[in-house]
DNA sequence: AGCAACCATAGGCATTACCTATAATACATA
DNA sequence: TATGTATTATAGGTAATGCCTATGGTTGCT
């Protein structure tokens, strides 16, 4: 069974005979007429009484013409249906998103895509870099929300903004109150650090390892507001990304900008080399960037 | 666009490879891979992002699976379904009948009809001979219940039964006690006929031609009831068919069958040269067949 | 680096849908 | 009854196209 043998046989009944069928279809009438036997053969039953003048639908004809005209309506509009769809942006979006971005980029660029995209579901997936650069890889994510360095060569990445590193300290601390921070005022500093399995962590880390701070750890914790805790007590202070700063309403620390050589990490999306984002996929990237851009005009230091 | 690309495209989708797919599809991988290109072509999508080890749905390609899907199942479906719809006798069948068949042999036939075909619709349509004959010419009508002769050329014709016809006249009638009725009683009897635009009318006619019998018509009717009424009045007596007294529980009339030469008229089933009788339309001359013959049993003069 | 798995491309072959020409039939008209 | 017209079916050739084998180019694993 052919759909073109489906449409003979509807342009049939419509016009009430094969010749007038034939001409509808743009092809000469034996064609039409072979095919029709084709379907007739191939069904098992004739479709139609041929009478001297006119042709009139037996009852397997009566019995396949609905089915006929659901199937070539389908087809014919496959196109546009499909093209709609993708337009509307139904269908789901994997996104990843590591644990240092997620809880100060997320709840704003959740409102936003779910009024840009209503019709679509997003699948959210938590976790540190390795994780998602797996998850890419497998195909089980489409977009992971991370920051730079990503070594694995199956995967492209687009950079989104950078997120400078601000120091966060007590307001007791003596640093709150000089005029400008430099570099050299971290050089054995108490310090806070973050899990080094972290991003965040690993990228403190080489910063001080860089510029040849050697810091003295004092503590070290796995989440942001945890640092913010330790560092409003006392002695201690730790770099934090601005959308930290940004997001943080509690107002138990203070935030200095470095002045020269300042730190930052390069947030960026990242998909797979080889697949090309989805209208979803860059519709949420750009969502994201826009949520940062909004979030530091929202406040300074 | 075309059936086999559609199962190529879910065969791909199932499998998870092109070289998968066409092992499947009992074709070999090019055959396959230009089917999908072709079909991605026709779509102006790509429907999967190759990658080295595997290919994954795009966002057009997850668009179009369940789309896919649904059309195959309808063509994979269409023969078994049509079986099933003829084989259960859903449809319409268009029936005729003639006034002096249809009050008699129509109730029984139609409890017996909607018991054997629950799902079958009737269209009935009573009326002479010459309009039903019409109908089945110009296809309004499947099947019609009449009596011969039938003279057009593009109808055939299916012998039912042939129903005798039967002295009627009322108990009274010096007739009625006689110990056998021969063709020669009915010379020059007073006699109540049918109009003869009735074909039952036009055959006791011609009967009475052949057999040289001349009845003095003292009253004309046009249906087989009223005969009866006037029967029973007197002198009068009338032939009427089989079917009628089977069906007559009134008492009023008594009914004598002709011993020689019986006059009888032939009920067939007519339908247009042409056309096949449908399933819906043998079950239906059958029923009627069967009816007449336990309304025979059911009662004997 | 070498190998295995996979999809794309190229060119030839075979199937088949299509075409023209013609036959066969029904139906209307003279 | 004969003829013309409209219709579908048949026959045989042509062209399109789906399929095949062989091969190339990647990717990803060892």
């Amino acid at each position: 069974m052919e759909l073109h043998q489906l449409r003979y046989f509807v342009a049939v009944v419509e016009s009430g005979g094969f010749s007038k069928a034939a001409k509808r279809c743009f092809v000469a009438q034996p064609s039409l007429s072979q095919q029709i036997i084709k379907l007739e053969s191939e069904l098992g039953n004739k479709l139609f009484d041929r009478l001297g003048r006119s042709v009139v639908l037996t009852e397997t004809g009566k019995a396949l013409l609905p089915k006929a005209r659901l199937i070539l309506s389908e087809t014919d509009n496959i196109k546009t249906g499909i093209t709609e769809e993708v337009d509307s942006g139904a269908g789901t979006l994997s996104v990843g998103i590591i644990p240092t971005i997620s809880p100060y980029l997320l709840p704003g660029s959740l409102k936003r895509f779910s009024e840009s995209f209503p019709q679509a579901k997003l699948a959210l997936n938590e976790n540190l870099t390795e994780k998602l650069v797996e998850g890419v890889v497998n195909l089980e994510i489409d977009t992971a929300i991370m920051s730079l360095p990503i070594e694995n060569k199956l995967i492209q990445t687009e950079t989104l903004f950078d997120d400078p590193l601000v120091l966060a300290l007590s307001p007791e601390h003596p640093l709150s109150e000089a005029p400008e921070i430099k570099i050299d005022d971290l050089k054995e500093i108490p310090f806070i650090a973050l899990g080094e399995e972290q991003c965040l962590g690993e990228q403190v880390k080489n910063f001080c390892y860089e510029k040849q701070i050697n810091p003295d750890i004092i503590c070290r914790t796995w989440n942001l507001s945890t640092i913010q805790q330790f560092v409003s007590l006392g002695d201690g202070v730790s770099l934090v990304p601005k959308m930290f700063v940004n997001t943080d309403t509690s107002g138990i620390c203070t935030y200095r900008n470095i002045e020269d050589q300042a730190p930052s990490r390069t947030v960026v999306a990242a998909w797979h080399k080889h697949r090309r984002p989805s209208m979803l996929a860059k519709g949420f990237t750009r969502i994201v960037k826009e949520e940062y851009d909004s979030l530091l005009k929202s406040r300074d230091i």
